[in-house]
DNA sequence: AGCCCGCTGTGAAGTGTTTCACAACCCGGC
DNA sequence: GCCGGGTTGTGAAACACTTCACAGCGGGCT
């Protein structure tokens, strides 16, 4: 591939970034040149918490695991970021240290822009402005729906909200129901819900055995998204 | 009072607001021109999860209880604003509904701001955004603490926590320790939590005994925070 | 004064979840 | 083929927190 062809490639991902969509392509082309093409392996780390932020991720290919541990060594499993979203905003914009690692799932392939190029870039797009609070507000809402979960649900229905969470980036819907393109093991998602792998294991059974979810040879696949939902507004006596 | 005297009030109190802190004179006469003065009583609502945005409020005095409510009742208090904060941005900015409640527990003052006038001046003024933008991260990197707190701790950590947290904004500090300006009842305490009145009771009476607090009158002070910061440490066999 | 309401303290029973221990499984590598 | 590591399933004991019930306290209102 020419040199010229591995710009346009990238201006391609680029635009298929919601941060940087519909930027003129004369910006874009600049963005693109001063853009670095990187690959992590399976189980390799971006950043750590702590570290000084050097710039921004945009995921091409792959899956990235966004998490935060205690002292001891727990887990959290904060979000997965698929491809055509960024990663590393939040220690980018205010130069405060990363709240949080990143870790690839799988083989990812990411684009670098480093802190100075963005804010460079920052400066001079104020369309760019606007794209970056609205990706922030995403966020907030994400994250206050988190919150509510952790706060109000016990752990079948965090698991229900999830599933069906996970169900949108990682499945194909058909007919009113969901089926997984990856395998997601127990202990994963006991990492998102900030539970024991054993009592994911168990609520996971109880779905099963009510017909909610299907699991086969590990896959998960919902019948049916709406009876899912249900376990959200369940009282509690009807398990 | 003129009422040029009442503009000037309103932007001195524009300027202690950090998203306005250092905008031009001129600008920010305009701003304070179009920006309605308001009050709120005890327990006034400002607004409810779902509304849909009329625009930003800025308080001058008082106190806000953010806050988001579960399918049977239970509240959980996401935020408090004060004096010199802003609140509402969120559905401000990406014109969605509301993500969840305001209302006063004190009687407040505040400035109002409506959307349209907001959007005009996020327009025309590109150090808006970039204030916009920092406030935004804070809230991010709040939030992630919180749900780090959710996940890792227990309740007598998150009461340690929250504890710490409120005595930044509501204490004066003295000496290593801190006393509380105001009373928080147990059962206010009990939905920043996330727990039941009756367990916060007993934690609190926990730090109490161990001299991590003391309680006068219903009035927190916390002796020497670093002592009630070890907590959030302990590896739970030192209760 | 007396009343009432919201706040505080506390115990007993119930429940959801963790921790621990262990058995069975699947799949890739040697 | 077999071994081994990461999975899944499950049961028992321990634990944290909720729920319920109730008693006492205090401050504001009439």
């Amino acid at each position: 591939m020419t040199i010229t062809g591995a710009h346009q490639a990238r201006e391609a991902a680029l635009r298929e970034c919601f941060l940087f969509a519909d930027l003129d392509h004369d910006i874009l082309a600049k963005v693109a040149r001063v853009t670095l093409p990187v690959r992590f392996q399976r189980n390799q780390q971006l950043f750590e918490q702590g570290d000084e932020a050097n710039g921004l991720y945009i995921v091409r290919s792959g899956l990235v695991r966004i998490w935060i541990s205690s002292e001891d060594g727990r887990e959290l499993t904060i979000n997965l970021i698929e491809p055509g979203d960024a990663l590393g905003e939040i220690a980018l914009l205010d130069g405060l240290p990363r709240t949080a690692n990143a870790t690839a799932l799988e083989p990812s392939e990411m684009l670098f822009l480093s802190r100075p190029d963005f804010v460079r870039l920052l400066d001079a797009e104020p369309i760019l402005s606007r794209h970056i609070i609205e990706l922030l507000c995403e966020r907030l809402r994400r994250n206050t729906e988190d919150l509510s979960n952790f706060a109000f649900f016990d752990l079948r229905q965090r698991l229900a909200a999830k599933l069906l969470e996970l169900a949108i980036a990682h499945a194909t819907l058909c007919d009113g129901g969901a089926t997984f393109h990856r395998r997601f093991s127990q202990t994963e998602l006991a990492q998102m819900l900030a539970a024991s792998r054993e009592a994911v294991n168990k609520a996971l059974s109880g779905l099963s055995q009510r017909g909610l979810v299907t699991i086969d040879g590990g896959t998960i696949t919902i019948p049916d998204l709406s009876r899912l939902r249900e376990v959200l507004q369940a009282p509690a006596d009807e398990r």
